[in-house]
DNA sequence: AATTTTGGTGAACACTGTTTACTTTTTGAA
DNA sequence: TTCAAAAAGTAAACAGTGTTCACCAAAATT
């Protein structure tokens, strides 16, 4: 971690840029990127569409930095939870349901966070340059590294590779997310159970999920 | 299912709906719904935009019927391995493989078939209104029923609510196949195994998927 | 045969992200 | 402190988008 030293052109610079950010989060978090505009943007804090662009290559760039300051929170999130001294199979289960409860928080980075990947640049994939800089790509590892634990003490089989099965989980997850996140009333089944039912069932399926990679001593 | 007499007129209508629809496939397929512009679509069939308001009442309608018509593909296929008399577990394994792998055959419908969702009507969730009427509900119907199959033979645990299940299993399977969408290239590893590894891979999640079900009489 | 309904159109509305040319402000150096 | 250069900000336009409206022609109904 370099600190860098900086002028107050460039402080001022940033500061402008963090407001813009500001605004923009704003807005995205609650009607998501097409709700974003630059004009609508842009009227919020004074400023003529076209100044955006000096402090954002695209619309695209400027989302960006919102998703990964959004991964940075689940990181964040993920890794605390990893460190705890609570049981193996507890905490295994706490970080897929606090990843998919955090996800569903803000809904439409999530989201975003995927669909744009594939468009911009090279994406998600280990052994892809740069993913272990990235966010998403330290909680992967942070997943993947807590399977390999659970295979070293037997928790979990030990024909697993980790690498493999932290796949299988994220995919997992974030199935679940994505359904939550596109269908708000997912899981119910009666109306009136709604919100509980969904707090429920996200245990139950990073339950199911756990037990999909658990050793069965007979 | 009653068979609609149609007068000529209405005939002709029908033939005009469907030479849109097969236009739209083609871009959709390839480009997606924002690749899919409504002058585009009315220059290839020679057209004016405006046309197509006379079929079609929004362009979201007409996106919906090409996914609804994708989502009756998924359901024949699922539908026709259920009906097959292998061993259990395998007819399992392959419906969820299945489902995943004409999904990422046609990425981009089955990306809309979710994101559009919440906009739109009333979603997804058995129980709401004319879920069992469409082709998602009557998919998940048939995954649900599977899974109450499999409890009763004692394949899989006996505690399992088979309605809340086929949902875990349903995130589960939804979440590789918008990894795969998202990110073409999951979960290879290397560049060079790209393909078959996502083949293998589709099979191992299937795998663990189903794993979590399965009952351990030790 | 007259009338109503349907199919089709060109032009416009209200948006979108982005670029260009231009002006003002701020900065760094002589 | 003066002066050139760099940065910040803007209005206007470009090239798109989905959609609507007024209008006309053709077909269907009465």
């Amino acid at each position: 971690m370099t600190v860098s030293i900086s002028s107050p052109a460039e402080r001022r610079r940033n500061k402008i840029r963090a407001r813009i950010l500001m605004a923009a989060e704003r807005v995205f978090a609650q009607e998501g990127a097409e709700g974003l505009s630059i004009r609508r943007l842009a009227e919020n804090i004074d400023y003529s569409p076209a100044a955006i662009y000096k402090y954002f290559s695209s619309k695209d760039e400027l989302v960006d930095e919102l998703k990964e300051t959004f991964f940075e929170l689940i990181l964040e999130n993920v890794n605390r939870i990893a460190d705890t001294a609570t049981p193996f199979d507890e905490r295994a289960r706490d970080c897929v349901a606090t990843y998919v409860r955090l996800a569903t928080e803000k809904p439409f980075h999530y989201a975003a966070a995927f669909a744009g990947e594939s468009a911009t640049r090279g994406a998600l994939v280990d052994g892809e340059p740069g993913f272990d800089q990235s966010k998403k790509g330290q909680a992967f590892n942070v997943l993947s590294g807590m399977i390999a634990e659970g295979v070293e003490i037997g928790a979990f089989r030990r024909d697993i590779d980790p690498a493999l099965a932290a796949k299988s989980v994220w995919a997992s997850m974030h199935g679940l997310a994505m359904m939550i996140v596109h269908i708000p009333s997912f899981p119910a089944f009666r109306p009136e159970q709604q919100t509980m039912a969904q707090d429920e069932f996200i245990t139950l399926h990073a339950d199911q999920v756990i037990r999909g990679l658990e050793a069965h001593h007979g």
